[in-house]
DNA sequence: TGTACATCAGTGAACGCGCGTTCACTGATGTAC
DNA sequence: TGTACATCAGTGAACGCGCGTTCACTGATGTAC
């Protein structure tokens, strides 16, 4: 860490960080204002020059989340390409593996009663990163018999949930809950089912 | 509400019930025991009477709502039988008509940070709600294969997690996030489509 | 039925604490000339 | 290159607040005789 004067140099990203540090270890409740400010070397009055307040700072912490998680997702969903079920499963695996890698930004945009439609910046990259699961969805669901295919956004949604599920009861350290399997496990076999539900891949596989 | 005296008569269920209430409004952090204790009619000292501190008092709003959640799920359970496959889609719906009408001790259960190994009372209670859905899993699995079978509590973490994100994503009044469908259709066609990934019911059904 | 007394549920005042936020300020930086 | 000055990031003291918790107490209840 560089040596600093009065001034910090990049304060407001400091702040951010600190943020997700203290919601990572303490939860949404446990992150303060005053503490985020100690971390980054400063005094709580400091923020005020960056932030209106506590709730814009974890907003602000949400926002760089879902930044990251639309790019990951689409990265995932290229990476499948030109293969609609590659595509569609790497998406699955990318939902998870973004949760472990970056669990505060994860808490931020989904525990920590933000909503979503607090500002137009946000509300658009939450929106950018559904799309990509949507559009996985949609191109996949192209190989169902138009009479028998769900509405993507249906298709989407369950996986979304399911992922989600698994993340909230199964890839957290709660202590003494412990997950009867490897959630990466689960994920993937439950998508594999289900995937298996709609005959996108076949019975015996 | 019977006029009271000095002696409140009921206090500590009552501050079960204003905790729930205030948990429901406002999240598990929106809780204050003051306020709960307000809200009962008292000051915040009687509470100590009947409980160790605040997180004693969530923790026994969890503990009644585990309490009715196995006793929701077992009835669903049995009111399905002798159809393994009735009795597994009645738990599932069973799931979501108690986050629904029960969202206070659902959020005191799942979303307060609760461990659930705080006391044995609640581990036991906890335990017996999960073994309702996984009995379900294990008596339907026998219906498939044994080469093919997963085990059942793979298969019972799988619905948990889908019914839990179905919850949490599209049943919450979080604002402006918008369900596509209702979450009861929501979970319904998930967990048909899972079944049939598992040859459980037939593919055109 | 009436009195004495033990029990204990709830009171009310007090505590120390850390919070988010405000304010007038000061010190560092960078630009104009 | 050097000086004057505008800009503005961060300070530090102060605020009011509501929190959880403690304590000695008091009022109501119910039981023994």
């Amino acid at each position: 860490m560089p040596k600093r004067g009065y001034h910090h140099g990049n304060l407001r990203q400091a702040l951010v960080e600190a943020a997700l540090e203290l919601i990572r270890e303490k939860g949404p409740t446990g992150f303060t204002l005053s503490e985020a400010a100690k971390q980054a070397g400063v005094t709580p009055a400091a923020v005020y020059r960056h932030f209106a307040g506590r709730e814009d700072l974890i907003a602000e912490a949400a926002r760089q989340g879902y930044e990251i998680f639309a790019d990951v997702m689409q990265f995932a969903y290229d990476k499948g390409q030109p293969s609609a079920l590659a595509a569609f499963e790497a998406t699955g695996r990318a939902y998870l593996a973004f949760a472990r890698k970056y669990p505060g930004h994860y808490i931020a945009m989904f525990e920590s009663g933000i909503s979503v439609n607090r500002t137009p910046d946000l509300a658009a990259v939450a929106q950018r990163a559904r799309n990509v699961l949507e559009r996985a969805a949609a191109d996949l669901s192209e190989h169902i018999p138009p009479e028998k295919r769900p509405p993507p956004s249906m298709f989407s949604a369950h996986i979304w949930a399911l992922s989600h599920g698994v993340v909230e009861l199964f890839a957290r350290n709660n202590p003494g809950t412990q997950s009867p399997f490897p959630p990466e496990d689960l994920l993937e076999s439950g998508i594999g089912v289900y995937l298996r539900g709609l005959g996108l891949i076949k019975p015996d596989a």
